[in-house]
RNA sequence: GCCGGUGUGGCGGAAUGGUAGACGCGGAGCACUCAAAAUGCUUUGCCCGAAAGGGCGUGUGGGUUCGACUCCCACCACCGGCACCA
């Protein structure tokens, strides 16, 4: 082979050089300022979740900004108006440990490392819009949080109360239900417990109903397991309210339950412990019960979340002393108080049906309760078989939970499962015990922390007038200077000591008053910002509404799973309010979602501890920028883990810098007739052309690079097989791969364009379209299959007929050896594809 | 337990119901070189065979179809989420 001919250009492909190169450039001309580009085009905002600024970038993140950049460089090609920001989430607790722990103010430290990102993104390259940076733990933008706050509190949407909280012992500090992972700390993994405190919370409850209903709205544009997170994060179950009077009560226990069919079989009552019921009706009862109660109550609160939610543990409880009446059958029905009832969903109290519960079951045994079959599951079951006696939990010890026949059930006895617990339902609608009911997994949103590094509340304590909000033209509340503060964490906020600060005058009456001196989550920051990004320098409001309707909602949006449930929800919850208040014109913020997997190594999570972290900066370093980014694109689906140890950065190098010569080796002019170019070579282009979009749209950015592969090695081929340097197909072909290649290697494609004698950017040149005459071919492979299985392949004119490709099937050599003595009975034929024999003996 | 997802060469992965394994990594051989690196060329699913050729192959077992990685049913394995939520 000809080697070297080729390759007539034999620069060397040195990317450090290119990226100083092209760096300056692209600081002076802006290509991705919003505002530059061309306006009444077609619009595309894609949103890239912004960075959480503790030490520098990572492998993660290149993965994620990698591949959103992907998206947002393929929409200007194809010449729309595209908003692609990034700013910093700069508020929150893992900042504020850190600087603690190293002695610094948090603010300093938080600044230091957006300075240090902010480079690293800058060498990194994707398409963002510098000009639109925000920073949330600057006053410019928690003000707009403070505002959304009292927009919330004005609605009753934000409150106060005091309940059981979740609270981690070493942070200090209060956290949302979302924020516990298995009984541990989303941040510092210490077991959290449970404290009695006033805190703030966002009523997402309310939207409860909506936040699942909408879910159907995004699937196909979400990644399935994340709607069915959310779904499951929010829990709804539908059932029923019953209403059981209560002896020497004159309130009835209300008892939420999904088996209203299944009440004949009740034979006692269970409340929540800890909850106000069960105190109630254990003062009530005997001097004995009230003090085996306090002792249970006691040792219940002794335990953490963990080793309360644990399902398997054998089951434990109190009797209350107690009865109530089952309104079904009048009969009388024992109290128990157990923790396997939780305080906090439905009404805190259940009605126990222990043949058809296994929880219900396991406590019966335990102490000896009444066990009442009422639904017989050989009578229309989905589990056929044995007979009931043996099927008996006395026998199996497995609660009867699936379908079945009512049995023993009085006027219901006969019902199926489904028509039962609609009778029952409505008999006790009609006579107002009860009724149908939803119930929801979802919890109020926790939202005040007792930290300092935070945007504060905007309220106002007094002691004449009670809460008052801030007024808002006197927002921004300012965080005052850590300086003087002690900031670690002791559970108070460190704000109440900031005496200057915190005492004010009362906004209403003028008298003496004090600040809130709490903290908002963090995810109240996020949960919004996607709409600062339109008007990230107003200073009048939080957004633009004009620049909402022109973007919003996000066409794309781009990030981790591990935000499946936390911010999306919250996000979710955010803009369904501004909707309702009138702000913004949807109630969905994020039209489509991408969720990029992780970046391993070796197999596992990268960690110090572990010591299998690979540094980004050091990949960067050895090999380039587009190296990287274009071995997060070409791994595999964007969704799947990449494992550092299978990809090959050096591989990308290598094709990076073949593709790179081959702009070296074009010597035709760039307003050269591509028409007169060879045939193959022009075909080649086209197919990539016409498949780009397709394949970038169905995220399938590893096929894109692997057809840009495909195109440098067919150029490569047909200038072996004689195209010359001025044959304007070859022109055509790398500039194609030039415009395509900037989607992964911006830099390479910069260069490469230059070196076309194109002026930048690349970026901004739109793709051409492909020419549909290009993309039929004039000869194909024909297959023949005898019984289905290949046999023979025939180089066939596109255009040939059924009866043709069939003749020159039935002559073909090697079919007919494969049908041997056997008769032809059936011929399909798919011209001009595939023609299929079927035989017979 | 419930919900969701995934099973394809040594590895990452391709494949509108119609040529399984595109593209790459890794391996082998060769060219260039004093040598190496770099670069280039050839080859590379498994088995039988010198070759021609044949057989087997997409987790397992069934089914639909002329034809199944693809559609349907059952099962197995792994991953992720939720989990004493009544």
């Amino acid at each position: 082979m000809a080697e070297g001919s080729r390759t007539t250009d034999e620069a060397r492909y040195d990317f450090a050089a290119i990226q100083d190169r092209w760096l300056p450039v692209w600081d002076r001309l802006r290509p991705f300022n919003t505002a530059n580009a061309p306006t009444g085009a077609a619009r595309k905002y894609v949103l890239d979740m912004f960075p959480y600024p503790s030490g520098d970038l990572h492998m993660g993140h290149a993965e994620a900004y990698a591949l959103g950049d992907v998206i947002a460089r393929y929409w200007r090609h194809r010449g729309f108006q595209v908003l692609h920001p990034i700013g910093w989430d700069a508020f929150g607790l893992p900042a504020e440990n850190a600087a603690i722990k190293r002695g610094l103010d948090p603010r300093g430290w938080t600044h230091d490392n957006i300075a240090q990102q902010r480079a690293s993104m800058r060498r990194y390259a994707p398409s963002f819009d510098w000009d639109r940076v925000i920073q949330t733990c600057e006053p410019e933008y928690y003000r707009w949080n403070q505002w959304l706050f009292l927009r919330l509190y004005e609605k009753g949407l934000a409150y106060r109360k005091a309940s059981l909280v979740n609270w981690c012992p070493f942070d200090q500090t209060v956290l949302a239900n979302e924020q516990v992972v298995g009984g541990r700390c989303e941040r510092c993994d210490t077991i959290v417990t449970k404290k009695k405190l006033t805190q703030w919370y966002f009523r997402i409850t309310e939207y409860a109903d909506r936040l699942v209903d909408d879910l159907a709205g995004l699937e196909g544009s979400w990644p399935a397991k994340v709607v069915s997170m959310q779904r499951n994060w929010i829990g709804r179950s539908t059932g029923a309210d019953v209403h059981f009077a209560v002896e020497g009560r004159d309130e009835p226990i209300v008892v939420y339950t999904t088996r209203p069919d299944t009440l004949y079989g009740a034979t006692f009552m269970v409340v929540a412990p800890d909850s106000d019921l069960a105190e109630e009706l254990a003062a009530g009862a005997s001097a004995t019960v009230q003090a085996e109660f306090a002792a249970y109550l006691e040792k219940v609160r002794g335990m953490s979340e963990m080793e309360r939610m644990n399902a398997g543990r054998e089951k434990t409880g109190v009797f209350l002393g107690r009865y109530a009446t089952n309104p079904l059958t009048g009969e009388r029905l024992p109290i128990w108080a157990a923790d396997y009832v939780l305080a906090d969903y439905g009404h805190g109290a259940i009605m126990a049906v222990p043949a058809h519960d296994q929880r219900d079951f396991d406590f019966a045994r335990r102490f000896d309760l009444p066990i009442r079959i009422v639904v017989d599951p050989t009578r229309g079951g989905t589990t056929g078989g044995a007979p009931l006696a043996e099927r008996d939990p006395r026998v199996t010890g497995e609660a009867l939970v699936g379908e079945g026949t009512l049995v023993a059930s009085g006027d219901f006895t006969g019902l199926g499962k489904a028509e039962a617990i609609a009778a029952v339902t409505a008999w006790l609608a009609e006579r107002g015990l009860g009724g149908p009911t939803t119930n929801f997994r979802l919890r109020d949103w926790l939202i005040s922390r007792q930290r300092y590094w935070g945007t504060p509340i905007p309220i106002i304590h007094c002691a004449a007038c009670g809460e008052v909000p801030v007024p808002d033209d006197q927002l921004p509340v300012v965080l005052p200077d850590a300086a003087g503060l002690d900031l670690q964490p002791r559970g108070t906020s460190p704000l109440g000591a900031a005496d200057a600060w915190a005492s004010v005058a009362c906004p209403r009456c003028g008298g003496p008053a004090r600040r809130d001196p709490d903290t908002m989550d963090t995810f109240v920051d996020s949960s919004w910002y996607f709409l600062r990004f339109l008007s990230p320098h107003d200073d009048t409001q939080a957004f633009d509404r004009a620049e909402v309707e022109r973007w919003a909602p996000v066409d794309q949006y781009v990030g981790g799973v591990t935000h499946a449930i936390l911010h999306l929800l919250y996000a979710r919850f955010i803009t369904k309010v501004l909707h309702d208040l009138g702000y913004v014109g949807f109630s969905e913020p994020f039209s489509a979602l991408l969720n990029q997997g992780m970046v391993l190594m070796d197999g596992s999570a990268m960690s110090k501890s572990r010591g299998n972290l690979v540094r980004l900066s050091q990949q960067l370093d050895e090999h380039g920028v587009d190296a990287v980014r274009l071995t997060m694109a070409f791994a595999g689906p964007p969704e799947d883990d990449i494992d550092w140890a299978d990809v090959s950065p050096a591989g990308s190098a290598k094709f990076l810098a073949r593709a790179w010569r081959l702009a070296g080796a074009v010597e035709s002019d760039p307003d050269g007739e591509a028409a007169l170019g060879d045939t193959a070579l022009r075909r080649a282009t086209h197919r990539l052309l016409a498949d780009v979009g397709p394949l970038v749209e169905s995220f399938k950015f590893n096929v894109v690079v692997a057809r840009l592969m495909d195109l440098v090695n067919t150029i490569r081929h047909r200038m072996d097989a004689g195209v010359a340097s001025a044959d304007p197909a070859l022109r055509e072909a790398v500039e194609a791969l030039a415009l395509v290649l900037d989607m992964f290697a911006p830099y390479t494609a910069e260069d490469m364009w230059q070196r076309l004698g194109h002026e930048p950017s690349v970026a901004l040149a739109p793709f051409p379209a492909a020419d549909d005459a290009l993309l039929v071919e004039e000869t194909v492979t024909a297959i023949v299959q005898v019984d289905g299985k290949l046999r023979d392949r025939l180089q066939v004119a596109a255009t040939i007929d059924g009866a043709a490709l069939e003749a020159l099937a039935r002559a073909s050599e090697a079919a007919l050896r494969a049908v041997g003595e056997r008769r032809i009975v059936r011929v399909i034929v798919r011209a001009p594809r595939m023609v299929n024999l079927v035989t017979a003996p």
